[in-house]
Order: structure tokens, then sequence, then C-alpha cells
DNA sequence: TTTATTTGGCGTAAAAATACGTCAAATAGT
DNA sequence: ACTATTTGACGTATTTTTACGCCAAATAAA
């Protein structure tokens, strides 16, 4: 059996660092940033904006969704990505401005 | 001679990202939280507080300190530290309310 | 039905982060 | 002068992160 690793600090540190920890690489913080203008939700070419191979964007992607901070979509061969209001506006609580304007109109209705 | 090493991001998401990066774990955060409460700077027995060795500790705050969110000066065998707020106030400009409530009244006087 | 696109998954190399133990210097206390 | 404390510095083992290449599945296009 696995054991349950035991938290050396509380729950909320815990959880708000891995929030920050998300955000502690500029290839995520670009990718959040092109989600936010895309108001409609854009696909996985997210590739061609940010500067690093795809395998690579795709693992950062990952984390990002991990992290509660963008969700997915597929539409045949794409993938539709677009921001997750759930983890979003746990950074608007936090207060963190910067990404104040990201919130994806079409995301979290049915678009994507 | 070291190459300059190009930045394959813009500066200021590579800035950001640091300060994230600085704020990705629960110790550092602990660490800053603790600062914040003992308005009179408090010396290095952060250990005493923080759930891990003491070299360990040292390392997270050498990375606080790179990042400018805190500072240190010496007392005899004895080291203060407390908050920087040329960093601190980066943080707030972000509008990152978790650390609103952190400013050291004396520091950045003269006291350490 | 072939062929091309778009992805996710897997493996992996290299670098960075994390967590310590040990040691040595500085200084405070006896 | 000797001893104990408090630190920073150094080395190092593990784990994670980062960055890719390659392959296979799904679907779109020809």
């Amino acid at each position: 059996m696995p054991q349950a690793k035991t938290n050396l600090f509380e729950d909320d540190l815990q959880e708000l660092s891995q929030l920050f920890k998300a955000l502690g690489h500029p290839a995520r913080l670009q990718i959040l940033k092109f989600l936010s203008k895309q108001n409609t939700c854009f696909s996985g070419d997210i590739n061609d904006i940010v500067p690093l191979g795809r395998t690579t964007v795709n693992q950062h992607i990952a984390e990002l969704k991990k992290a509660g901070l963008i969700k997915s979509s597929t539409q045949g061969t794409k993938t539709n990505y677009c921001l997750n209001n759930d983890g979003i506006s746990k950074l608007n609580q936090l207060g963190i401005s910067f990404l104040s304007e990201i919130q994806c109109s079409s995301c979290n209705t049915n678009e994507c």
C-alpha cells in the first residue's frame, strides 16, 4: 500500500505553493496570457507562439491542466484548450492582477 | 566568454515567472508568512518553525534572498532576516493579496 | 483507400531543485 | 584560552523539471 505521504506543511500553504509553482515558468504564463486573449477558445497551436518544441509545450499544457488552470475538449483531430474558471477564479481570489484580464467568455459555457 | 544566454521569452514574463517560482514551495511561503508576523525582524531560527533540516531551510532562505523578497543583516553570530520591501512591493503591485499583510514595519528602516 | 495532420504517450538526457551531512569560521560565554 | 552556538560554504544523493525525439492512434483530406 502506498503510504499516504504525510504533509509536512499545512494544506493551504501546500495548495497555494502548487498554484504559484504552476505559474513559475515563462512558457506557462505565456500560454495563460494567450488563452486569455483568444476569448474564443483556441486549439493546441499554442505551439506556434511558444518558442519551444511541441512535446515540451504539451508538457507545460499538461501541468496547467493538472493545476486546474486550463481545460480541453477534442474536436476531430484537434484539441481546444481554454481557461478553466475553477482554477482561474482561485487566482483571482488571491488577487493576482496580472491575470485579472483572464476571463474566457466562451469558456465554461459549452463551446469548449 | 560565457555566452549571454538569449532569452526565449519576453523579459516581463521571465521576471514574473521567477517571482512565482520563488513562491512555489510551501517552506518559502511559510518563511515569508512568518517574517511578516514578526514585525520585529527575527533571526534565522526560522529553522524552528520550518519542518526541514537547517541546511535545507538555509537554501530556501537563499532563494528568497535571490528573488529579492527578503534580506539579512548580521549581529554577532546571529543573522537577522526580514522582508525586503523591494521585492514585496512587486508582489503587492501584482495584487497578491495573500501577502498583502506582509509589511515588516521595522524593516527597511535601519533596524535590520 | 492512401496520405497528411494533429495529438497524446513513452522514453530519455540534461539540468535544476530539494534535502542533508559535514566542516570551518566567527563570535559569545565560561 | 577553551568551549559552545550560530552560520555560511561545500559536497552530494535523490527527485523533479525541462526539453526533445520518436511512435502510434485518430481523423481529415486526396
